[in-house]
DNA sequence: AAGCGCGTTACGATAGGCGTAACTTGAAAG
DNA sequence: CTTTCAAGTTACGCCTATCGTAACGCGCTT
């Protein structure tokens, strides 16, 4: 068997594998049986015991072809989980507020597992706009995420990098070295903006939001469109993003 | 033990029980290890493995006092369901439609486990308005939320509606009876409007949301307090609420 | 100091639940 | 029309994951 982690017993493996069925599903609506169980390399009468205990509890949904969709008790879940992280619910109306005043995209995202994870965001309402989603990863090594790292430790800064960079455009930083200096200049001036690293004809600016002791516990963001960006509206939303993340830290306690 | 049901092992208990530790941490934010063993009649250790191991998994979070809430995936699964519920998400823009014009909160609510579950809602701009909650339950027998129980089968109807009637305010209809004779009328007219039956001093309007059939799926809604409601409203209410119900059937492809 | 209740750990016993294998069904292929 | 294949499902005996008991440490209260 593949006994990733020396596999105490202090934690329990069905409940594991449920939660990544839970997640599997999330992220391929309309998924089947054989599929889940592929994706996690599990036998399909286990994955069939676990879709059913969650289905009868309406946390998925089987239609009548098969298919397997999250269910309504998701949604009370997520709905009750958005009241009681703090962050979420200090920042979702002030991101709404900076969403507002730039008629831009707004995010709030997170480091969790090496990765950067957006969890709450606001969209204009305009036709063209930068798309965003909450559970969606990026790299922290591309474009203006890079705050998230900025302020970490050296060691646990380099150990967050991996060995090669990802390349999502040719704008990308690919080079481990100059990465480093970037983050450097970046916590020198307290944010960071990004031309076309993540996706071509984007401008991204993000602002670290700090908890009581310095340390970066999320970053708030803007994107943008290149085209309609002109270098007066960034310096805008720096304006902004530091306001926001400044309130954001008091309504926390700090 | 209790085992509820003649338990067949196609399904997996630890995996219910986890669901239970979940669904108890979203109801009572900040909550203590032994009192979700104790609401749950478990044991402590196994209530612990179980939340350690959602915690590692970011479904829920152990503040540093040792109370657990939710985390960030379960925002994340919860977003997701939201856009892979199809009544939900259909549901959502023209609930808010509603909402804006009508001035006050609306609901979209479905029949689950004997009672009404609230699973969308739009509340509007304004200092006074009455607080709608996803998840919240309600009994199927007070309010307009009987507009879910009118055009069930007679036979199926009664088996739903409970020996005694919960009382909630002095207008509450408690005489099954009567009741009976009410979702009759309802039927005839396909909405229905109470006053102060669940709350002193709220209106409340529901029309049903039908499929193919004709059976109903859900209830679309609007509440308000009473002192602004006029007769006049009501009727725009009403009207407004039929437009959104059969806009969301058509969406849902009938 | 003593007592209480909380979270936690250790460990041996047990039944929960796992995987194999076989069956059903329905669709695709020949 | 038969054959083949894969998906979903069921059955069941074995094994180990996981359960509960009991005990421990720790911080508060009495």
């Amino acid at each position: 068997m593949d006994k990733r982690q020396p596999s105490k017993t202090d934690t329990v493996q069905s409940v594991d594998v449920c939660i990544d069925v839970l997640l599997n599903v999330a992220k391929n609506p309309d998924i089947r049986l054989t599929e889940v169980a592929q994706n996690l390399g599990e036998t399909k009468p286990r994955i069939l015991r676990m879709l059913r205990t969650l289905e009868r509890r309406g946390l998925v949904r089987k239609s009548d072809t098969g298919t397997y969709r999250l269910g309504t008790t998701a949604i009370i879940l997520g709905t009750a989980a958005s009241t009681q992280v703090d962050l979420v619910r200090i920042a979702n109306p002030i991101l709404e507020e900076v969403g507002q005043k730039a008629n831009e995209t707004t995010q709030l995202r997170i480091i969790d597992n090496g990765e950067s994870l957006c969890i709450a965001k606001f969209e204009p309402m305009r036709d063209l706009r930068v798309q965003a989603m909450i559970g969606r990863r990026r790299p922290l090594t591309a474009g203006s995420y890079k705050v998230l790292l900025a302020y970490l430790h050296p060691q646990v800064q380099l150990q967050m990098i991996p060995e090669t960079l990802p390349r999502l455009t040719k704008r990308t930083i690919t080079d481990r070295g100059k990465l480093v200096a970037e983050l450097d200049k970046i916590r020198r001036q307290g944010f960071c903006v990004s031309y076309g690293e993540v996706s071509e004809q984007l401008v991204s600016v993000s602002v670290p939001v700090l908890a009581f002791d310095g340390s970066v516990i999320a970053a708030v963001n803007v994107g943008a469109p290149a085209f309609r960006t002109q270098k007066s509206d960034v310096d805008r939303f720096i304006v902004l993003l530091k306001e926001a993340s400044s309130k954001i830290s008091a309504r926390l306690g700090w």
